[in-house]
DNA sequence: AGATAAGTTCGAATATCATCGAACAATGAA
DNA sequence: TTCATTGTTCGATGATATTCGAACTTATCT
């Protein structure tokens, strides 16, 4: 399976990261991968939608520049870009990885 | 003109505010009242929308829990909720308000 | 009362999003 | 080489979002 795409640091943009996060399960996927460095995308099945759907949240938050992938034979393992985007916006993602998910 | 809907604290959440932040425009007006403290809607029409599109964007806000509203006479003049929102995302407001408009 | 000004709301058009099943691609194992 | 596993991509569908002009509401001014 060849790399998808995903944006270099200079190219991401603020918007698109806020559009991915305003998505309860990725917000759940981004504090799971907060707490636990790296994960397989089948991690994710406990979130209880199709493949496809959850292939497609995991491509929203790739493109927005928010993940990182590293392939490994079959299994894709994501993990966040927590240093440049912490250089690009400073505080956010550490805000956001401390709420509740009673306030998502 | 009666007052419009704004959610109490208590049903505040963060997707919507998120999803609220998500737009160029909107940004542009959180922004500004972060510096301003209080403006008219009227003043952002410079942000080149229509009058009913500029009243949908800070709905939108208005609706999430963002702004808040104080009437007098026919101007509607908003703010940020900053305290309530500092208290619920503590850092996410000011991660947000110190961006530059080039990484939007 | 009539006109004006500030905003909201309505209705419609268009675009974008979330979701799924099915098909596809790539790797590893039997 | 065949099969199973992991994950992406495609196509379709229904739901939401964005945008505008037009109509409406409320307050103010003449």
């Amino acid at each position: 399976m060849r790399k998808p795409y995903q944006p270099p640091k200079s190219e991401i943009k603020l918007t698109p990261i806020l559009h991915a996060l305003s998505d309860p399960n990725r917000l759940r996927i981004v504090q799971c991968l907060a707490t636990r460095k790296e994960q397989t995308c089948s991690y994710y099945q406990k979130l209880n939608v199709s493949k496809s759907t959850l292939s497609h949240h995991i491509k929203v938050l790739r493109e927005a520049g928010i993940i990182k992938l590293r392939i490994e034979g079959t299994q894709h393992y994501y993990s966040l870009r927590l240093e440049e985007l912490e250089d690009l916006f400073p505080g956010l993602l550490p805000s956001i990885i401390n709420i509740d998910e009673q306030l998502f």
